[in-house]
Parts: structure tokens; sequence; C-alpha cells
DNA sequence: TACATATGATCAT
DNA sequence: TGATCCTATGTAA
């Protein structure tokens, strides 16, 4: 479940259960031995996300950095549940126990490190807030490519991920194969303020709602069961949520996308 | 049992 | 663009 808001929440749960604590840290794995060996029993200062990336910092000087990419796992389980051979890393701390699985990234780095890889990100609108507006709404004016593309590159913004570009295109009434400059600057205005909104409702629910108050009503007269959650993503075949047409998928940036035609027109 | 799929990113071609 | 890495889950056979 890894996109920007999932990162941001786990490092606030992992603040709570390790920073200030001496931490017990084992790879059942083995892959992560070495390293973990030199995190157990030292004490987490800090825990930090940036876009999809997570940084524990140590007091030691050592900083985990961890990417769980498409599917990685980082969860917190029962002090007795088996540390099984896929575990990465284990972490404890008297009753708190988490497990990390199948990690893009996984390892020790430094301060430098950490600023090479911050480097290579856009600014992450759960840092920045609403403050990151005007530099997002001058890259996109810089940039041809679609802008379904765009949402996904985490140099031009850190966090989101398929299902957000998928319903902040949806929610914004843009057609995904839209040319970034060819936005308007109401648009790019109103993309960056549902980015913010939709992040900041993500990481407090621990999932992705994107659901407006106002189609609710709309949703449950329809079609009760599947997916109450979202508009677009994964929706192919279904009806809109807003109008009488069917979400239809294509392809985009080499994976799946999701748009309404008639509420989503090209221009 | 086997296969497809997944909220990602990188590297090769 | 396609193959590849990492793991878990759901569906098909």
């Amino acid at each position: 479940m890894p996109e920007g808001h999932t990162i941001h929440r786990l490092a606030a749960d992992l603040r709570k259960d390790f920073v200030s604590k001496r931490v017990e840290a084992t790879s059942p794995q083995g892959r992560f031995a070495e390293s973990a060996a030199l995190l157990n029993g030292i004490q987490m200062i800090k825990s930090e996300a940036w876009g999809k990336h997570l940084f524990c910092h140590w007091e030691n000087g050592n900083i985990l950095h961890v990417h769980l990419g498409l599917i990685g796992k980082f969860r917190k389980v029962d002090r007795d549940d088996p540390p099984r051979d896929t575990i990465r890393l284990r972490l404890v701390h008297e009753s708190s126990a988490w497990h990390l699985t199948g990690p893009q990234t996984c390892a020790l780095i430094t301060e430098d490190d950490l600023q090479d890889v911050i480097n290579k990100l856009g600014p992450d609108p759960l840092r920045v807030g609403l403050r990151g507006m005007n530099k997002f709404k001058k890259r996109l004016g810089e940039s041809k490519k679609p802008i379904g593309a765009a949402l996904l590159d985490q140099n031009l913004l850190a966090g989101i991920g398929n299902v957000y570009r998928a319903e902040l295109l949806f929610l914004c009434g843009i057609h995904p194969e839209t040319p970034c400059n060819k936005i308007h600057d109401y648009q790019a205005e109103e993309l960056w303020k549902w980015t913010v909104d939709l992040l900041r409702r993500g990481k407090k629910l621990n999932r992705i709602v994107t659901i407006q108050d106002e189609d609710k009503g709309t949703i449950k007269a329809k079609n009760k069961k599947r997916n109450n959650s979202l508009y677009a993503y994964k929706r192919a075949g279904l009806d809109c949520r807003r109008c009488p047409d069917e979400i239809v998928i294509s392809k985009l940036a080499g994976r799946s996308i999701w748009h309404c035609p008639n509420c989503q027109k090209r221009t």
C-alpha cells in the first residue's frame, strides 16, 4: 500500500514506538544481518519520510533508508509473531514489534547519502503543503509530457503513485493524456490543492479515500459493495460516480490508468 | 500447484 | 518498451 501517505504514517507510527528507545534490531532473513547488528541496542532518535522514502536516524549516526517499492510492507505485528525467513528487518522495543518484508531498498546510509536521495526528489506535498504550489505550477508549464506521466515522476513531486494519479485527475476533470503545458494555471492550482488534501486524509486514515461527501448518496444508491472509496482507480466498466458514462482503462507511462471519458474530456 | 497481479523504480535494449 | 527485483494474495486449474 505504499504511496506517500503510507510512508508518512509509517514514519509517525515508528516514531511513537521507537524514538528515544533502545531498539532490538535483527534480520531473520539474514540479508540485512550485518547492518541490523549495527542498530541493535541503539536508540532511534528520529523517524521521517520524504515522498515514498523512509529515514530512521539512530544515535550512532546511522540512517536506515527504506523504500517499500511495489510489494514491500513494514507492519506492526504481535511480539510473538514468528520471525519468518522473509523478514528483512525486525524491530522490537518492549511490546512493540515491526516486520519489514519485500522492500525495494533497505540500507544504512550517511547524512550525505540522505541528502543525495532527497536532492533527486521533487517537493513532498505532505512536507511543504500549499507552499509548494507555485513551484509545481512552474514545473508543469515547462514540461510537454502527459500529466498522467508527470504525476508519477518523483522528481516533479514526491509521493504520488498510481492510485492518487487516477483519482487526482478525476477530481480535477483532466484527461490523463493532457500535456503538462496545456494545463491551465487554475487547474494546476486545483491539482496541487487536491494532492495536499488527499495525501493528508490518506495519512490520517492510513488508506486512500478520495470520495467527497457530495457523492456519497449517489454511491450508496448505485453500487453497494465494491470499492466505495475511489472514483476511477480499478473501476473499468463500472459507472462513473458523477455521470452516466463508464470508467475506461488505458496505459500511460507503463502503468494502467482509469478515467471517465465524459468528466475528463481531452482538450 | 500454478499463475496473475499489486498503491515502484531501475536497468537494458 | 520490456525484463527484472522483492513478497503476498487471490483465483484458476
